[in-house]
DNA sequence: ATTCTATATTTTAATCTTAAAGCAGTTTTT
DNA sequence: AAAAACTGCTTTAAGATTAAAATATAGAAT
């Protein structure tokens, strides 16, 4: 564990007191469960996002967005984008730009929609994106190793049922 | 549950395939459980986000910094605020100006040290506060209602591990 | 006292995000 | 075929976010 790279917070970000530090004793078990597990993600999404951009120079939005073109080869459309992010159109239309302008994705018309934008990595953009999954997936495993294989599958397993009533509770 | 509520989504937030859906069998473990947790953390943090507009419309940034000035009557300075929300000060700086124009605090300079500027919730905040918290946190027990009072203490240790060891990694 | 250093805050430029409005092209109804 | 409805995408306005630079004040060192 290398500690020498001291954070003197100039002026980035704050020191460390997390939202949960700040509990009340009668606050409910739920909302000191809700306020760690965000804790935990802005934890380690912050690290990731730093990370790409220290050693990558690239922003977590274009990571995701890249990581979604890896897995189809053919190339998506901007709707497809969209629904696998999770994020409006309007968003995805930005950030293609962006990666477009940087040469790292490319995009055609469909020939049998043309409303249709299909976009792709451009060779240069698989290549760059192949050496950052592979640290990305090794700051991910450095990240969870604080807990044993099956500990990771004990809270996979409680996220999994979080999730699917959580998602009932929306609607 | 109500399913009436149907979804069009003009042009709003797409359609449910989330980050999760997508894995290849390849991937690593952690990897896996990283998208869930994320995935999770999002829905949630979605649902809390859209309620607080249309119920009491307010954004979860200024929700979350009345949050902190309701636990501390006595008012607090740019800089707690900055680190007990774990954003940056210019972040704060926005969110107390849109506040202040709504009337829900107030800020004052500290008479000993003039670089201060003391921020407290103002009576129409505290009172608009309390409303909102109440139903934030039944909110939260019912998204969480799908595990028992055990697993929610299991998911609950589980993150404070984790939370323990990123922290650790990140420095 | 003056200079240096540190702290508190704001400002600026860049990116990301959403909702809503609008445009262009496609499909369905009549 | 014309009208209506739908789909794919972009644009716009508003807000959130960060890092970095700028300003103002305080405290320490000489």
């Amino acid at each position: 564990m290398d500690r020498s790279r001291v954070k003197l917070t100039v002026a980035g970000k704050a020191g460390q007191a997390d939202a949960e530090t700040r509990l009340t004793d009668g606050d409910h078990q739920a909302l000191r469960l809700w306020l760690r597990m965000l804790a935990c993600t802005n934890l380690i999404e912050g690290v990731v996002r730093e990370r790409l951009k220290t050693e990558f120079a690239i922003t977590l939005p274009r990571f995701d967005l890249m990581a979604q073109l890896q897995r189809c080869p053919a190339g998506l459309s901007m709707s497809e984008l969209s629904q696998r992010l999770m994020v409006t159109g309007g968003n995805v239309t930005g950030i293609v730009a962006a990666l477009e302008a940087e040469g790292l994705i490319a995009r055609e018309p469909d020939a049998a929609d043309r409303r249709v934008n299909r976009v792709r990595l451009t060779e240069a953009g698989r290549t760059s994106f192949e050496r950052m999954a592979e640290a990305h997936e090794e700051w991910i495993i450095d990240l969870y190793a604080g807990l044993s294989a099956e500990e990771q599958a004990d809270l996979s397993k409680l996220l999994g049922r979080l999730k699917a009533h959580a998602s009932n509770v929306r609607n």
